[in-house]
DNA sequence: GCCTCCTTCTTGAACGGTCAAGTAAGGATA
DNA sequence: TATCCTTACTTGACCGTTCAAGAAGGAGGC
């Protein structure tokens, strides 16, 4: 590959060249108060005219024992997770609180789209090669066959959202609550008849109404505890599990959402939801165009809520109703943890229920 | 941060535990078929009760000189260069082309959202530590500074987009030829007034009109390719560059443009451009925004040409005329060519003028 | 003037793997 | 029966750093 240098200049080779031992020339790169100012110039100049670019890598974390990288671990395919502005402000706060502690961050994709997901093609050899000082696991489904052997590393880890593993560090918010606040913000509206727009509940990319068995098996808990509080506000109120439709998407995606939503509001105007609780913004903006595409108002024939506070972004975007939560402050606090001193367990961080245009009040007048 | 093993086992320690020779140890993680099936179990076992993960990373690559990593470096802040389609695309092709190759991915920020650019801050350190084989630079300014301090570890390395150095690999499209097509094309439709909205010049954030100083300092190598094609296009044809406007967004965003774009429609007809070229989709579409919002119909009224081809994710956006590039496959070809044994000096990617609803006929009635 | 301390530099030993070379046993070949 | 090859394993060196311990020399305290 780059065979214009026979042989990498090596620290022996440098100390050799200016005189000094290897030592000296170690600290002159590592450890600047070690050596005179006058010395380390010297040394760095012949360093340089041998085309030393500085310590290896390798051989460093191999003596110290740390690397100076992070690795993030990312259950969705690489294109999804980063189109997403939930998982990009994520990725802001985990990039900003790395740079902070001159760590490097490590990608490890799980899936790749357009490849099947399998137990065990390739995947190890990442997480066993990768040359991390700590592990963050992304929002991960409950099974995820990654988890066995980034725990058998027995690196600090942090899981960020899901899975809760016991004895494991965690990050996340509180989404049964969160997802209750929601419900029975719509509920005091006046709203009777609801539909939830759910993310995918499984790492199987199925879209489509979810019978009980499904919801009950569950391995993406996030989706699952938004699930319940909803469930669990409306139940308050009387309205019962079975009268609300839950319609999963296999994308956090605009288009499925739009696509699943559509039937539901062609129907009869006593038959139709007046109200969608929808487990993202993109999800809700989704449901929003199926409104427009029904000549539905909204909120004044609908109401939608979101999840995440992230839309906006576009223009003639309609303002949602939505949870605020801090994704970028996840990514900070998840390195935090990996990297300080003394084990914190679990970092529940707080959210805000966000009003805005696209939830009204309801007067039933069937 | 972990002390619940005092001291972390080696291939010694198994090696005694399973009464074999450390190599084979060794063997039986990296080389399988060197030991008999049997052995190897019982090794694999052995390796398990002692809590053994496997070889350790960095003593793995000092030995073998190789790490298994790939280096890919950003010049953007990473948020936007997550939300931003173009990147996330050809993020996917490199993280497959990873894949295949059982490489690990390590992203390199330059720079951090609300951080000043700095020319040393902490920066050279990400990259003399960084532990890979290859760095992968993704459209960067031609006066970066992280550019000379990543030549100087010597490892392979390629260019993606931007910015041409002399010697070292290249991955792009013809941009300049890309855009003279664009130009031509809205020639042909019979217009003569334009405007262009343009990328970022130079990595400074600034936003508004661009004088030709500005212009013939850019640093951002595909920005400035492309206007020259616009101009070259519109030269060829008797409008000089002149009268063709060129707005400069700081961000690769449709507010921006949008409001870049508002003050130039709201001239009198005859004032008025009847085409604006975009330089990418995203601006495109904030000229679209800013046309709908100023009662111009698009194309009757305006036409706008984008590049990238990435847009029509979102729900209710207009089929833009742009230009297709294949974003993945760049990525894909940026590992290929930094893993193939031969060096390859540059390739230039194929792309295709796209025509769809947003341009137009233009009869001039003035 | 002696002892101590600090600064500046040196020596030799790890760190935990992989690799080249070598050994022993068994099977095939002549 | 002797020779050669193959399979299955072992031995010892080496990859390029950092670290602990130590030595030389000058400054400062008593």
């Amino acid at each position: 590959m780059n065979d214009d240098t026979p042989q990498r200049a090596t620290l022996r080779d440098v100390a050799r060249a200016a005189g000094v031992s290897h030592t000296t020339v170690s600290n002159a790169f590592s450890r600047p108060d070690q050596l005179s100012a006058q010395l380390r110039e010297q040394i760095l100049a012949a360093a340089r005219t041998l085309g030393y670019a500085g310590p290896d890598p390798a051989a460093r974390s191999l003596r110290t024992g740390h690397h100076g990288a992070l690795g993030l671990v990312f259950s969705e395919d690489l294109p999804f997770a980063f189109s997403d502005r939930t998982a990009t402000l994520f990725l802001q706060g985990v990039a900003e609180a790395c740079r902070e502690r001159h760590a490097n961050l490590l990608l490890i994709a799980t899936r790749i789209a357009g490849e099947t997901p399998t137990a065990l093609g390739g995947l190890p050899h990442a997480v066993r090669d990768a040359a991390v000082d700590g592990f963050i696991l992304y929002s991960l489904a409950r099974n995820s066959p990654v988890i066995a052997p980034i725990q058998a590393r027995g690196l600090p880890l942090v899981v960020v959202d899901q899975p809760h593993l016991s004895g494991v560090a965690h990050v996340g918010i509180d989404d049964f609550d969160a997802a209750r606040q929601l419900a029975e913000h719509l509920l005091a509206l006046g709203h009777r008849r609801f539909a939830v727009l759910s993310l995918n509940l499984r790492p199987d990319g199925r879209n489509g109404p979810a019978e009980p068995e499904r919801i009950a098996s569950a391995t993406y808990e996030v989706a699952a505890a938004r699930l319940s509080g909803y469930r669990a506000a409306l139940a308050a109120a009387g309205v019962e599990p079975a009268m609300v439709p839950v319609l999963e998407c296999a994308l956090n995606d605009e288009r499925q959402a739009r696509d699943l939503t559509l039937p539901l509001l062609r129907r009869a105007a006593a038959e139709r939801p007046s109200a969608i609780l929808a487990m993202s913004d993109r999800l809700a903006l989704g449901a929003v165009a199926a409104a427009r595409e029904t000549g539905l108002a909204v909120p004044d024939d609908l109401s939608v809520t979101g999840f995440d506070d992230v839309a906006g972004s576009t223009l003639s975007e309609l303002p949602l109703t939505t949870i605020r939560q801090p994704h970028a402050e996840k990514g900070r606090t998840a390195v935090r943890m990996l990297t300080a001193p003394v084990f914190a367990d679990a970092r529940v961080l707080a959210t805000e229920l966000v009003v805005r245009a696209s939830s009204g009040r309801w007067l039933d007048l069937s």
